[in-house]
DNA sequence: TCATTTACTTCGGCAACCTAAATAACATTC
DNA sequence: GAATGTTATTTAGGTTGCCGAAGTAAATGA
C-alpha cells in the first residue's frame, strides 16, 4: 500500500474514532450527540443565542429550538430573555448542565491529551506540523474551531439556514 | 495556544472539513450522506448482501434495507436473491450506479491526493507517520479500513469487514 | 421432523434535520 | 410615527436515518 493510500487510512481511522466516541460520550450524559453538541458549545460559551449555536453547529435555528428543548426539559440549560434586545432569547448553561459536562468522561480527549503531552518536544512539534497541513490540504474552512476535540461537530453539520 | 489545542484545533478542522465535503458529494449525486455510503459499499464490494453492509456501517439492517430500497428506486442497485443460498439478495450496483460514484466530484480526495503526491518524500513519510500515530493515540480500533478517504464512512462507521 | 439460527423485510417510533410561515421586536425611512 | 424591512426565534409539517421487535423464508442440525 502506498502512502497516499496510507495516509488515507489513518485519516479515516482518526474520523471513525472521533465518531464512535462521540456517541458514547453523549450517551454517558443521557443525551444524544446532537444534545450534548448543543451542550458543549452552551458551555463553552456560557451564554449564547440559538442564531450562535445554530451557526457553530451548522444546522437550523429550529433545529437548535428543538434540540433546546430537550436541553430544557432535561434542566440543563435555561432560556433567558435579553433585555438588551428582546428579540433575543440567551441559553445560559445551569449549575446541573456544567456538572453533566464535567462529569461526562470525555476519555477520547483525555486519552489523546495524556498521549500528546508525554510525547517529545520534537513530536508534539511535528504533530503539529503535520494536521495543520493536512488540514490546510482539505481545505478546512477558516472556522473558529475551539480547542475541543468532538466528533459532534461533524454528524449533522448541514450548511444549515 | 499550547500545542495540544493546536493539534485539537487542526484535527476538529479535519474532521469538519470531511463531513461537510461528504454531504456535498452526496447531494451532488442526488442522495442523501447516508445514501451514498451504502452506494460507496457496493461499489467497492461489487456485490454484497444487507449483512454485510450493516456490519460495515454499523448500522442495523432494518436500516440498510431502507436505504437500498431508496438506491433501488434510483435505479442505482440491484436486488439479486443468491442462487446459493436463497436467504441471502445479494446488492449489486447498476451500471447507472457505477457512472453516479465515478462521476461524483470527489473534490476532496481528488485534492487531497494530488498535494500529497505532490509533496516531497519526507514530508509524505512524515504525514503518513503522523497520522498513524495520531489514529493510534485515539485507539482507532485494528479494522481493515479501505484507503477511501471519505466522511460517509464517520458518520455510521462500522468494524468493517 | 422440529427447533434453531440466519438473512432479510416490515412496522412502529424517535431523533435530527429541513423549509415555510408565524411572532415579535429592532431599525429605517419618508 | 406609521409603513417597511430586517433579525431572532418558534411552530408546523415533512423527510431521512436509525432502532428494536416481530414476521417470513430458508438453511442447519440434533
Amino acid at each position: 500500500m502506498d502512502r497516499v493510500d496510507s495516509s488515507l487510512v489513518a485519516l479515516r481511522r482518526i474520523l471513525r474514532a472521533t465518531e464512535l466516541f462521540g456517541r458514547e460520550l453523549a450517551e454517558s450524559a443521557g443525551l444524544t450527540a446532537a444534545q450534548f453538541r448543543v451542550l458543549q458549545v452552551v458551555a463553552e460559551k456560557g451564554q449564547t443565542t440559538a442564531k450562535e449555536i445554530s451557526q457553530q453547529m451548522r444546522v437550523s435555528q429550529a433545529t437548535v429550538t428543538a434540540l433546546v428543548d430537550k436541553l430544557v426539559g432535561h434542566g440543563l440549560v435555561q432560556r433567558i430573555k435579553s433585555l438588551t434586545d428582546r428579540r433575543q432569547i440567551n441559553i445560559v448553561i445551569t449549575e446541573t448542565g456544567r456538572r453533566t459536562i464535567e462529569s461526562a468522561p470525555d476519555a477520547l480527549q483525555q486519552r489523546y491529551v495524556r498521549e500528546f503531552t508525554a510525547l517529545s518536544d520534537w513530536e508534539q512539534s511535528m504533530i503539529v506540523a503535520v494536521l495543520e497541513r493536512v488540514s490546510a490540504m482539505l481545505d478546512a474552512e477558516d472556522l473558529d474551531v475551539a480547542p475541543v476535540l468532538d466528533a459532534g461537530d461533524l454528524r449533522q453539520p448541514g450548511e444549515a439556514g
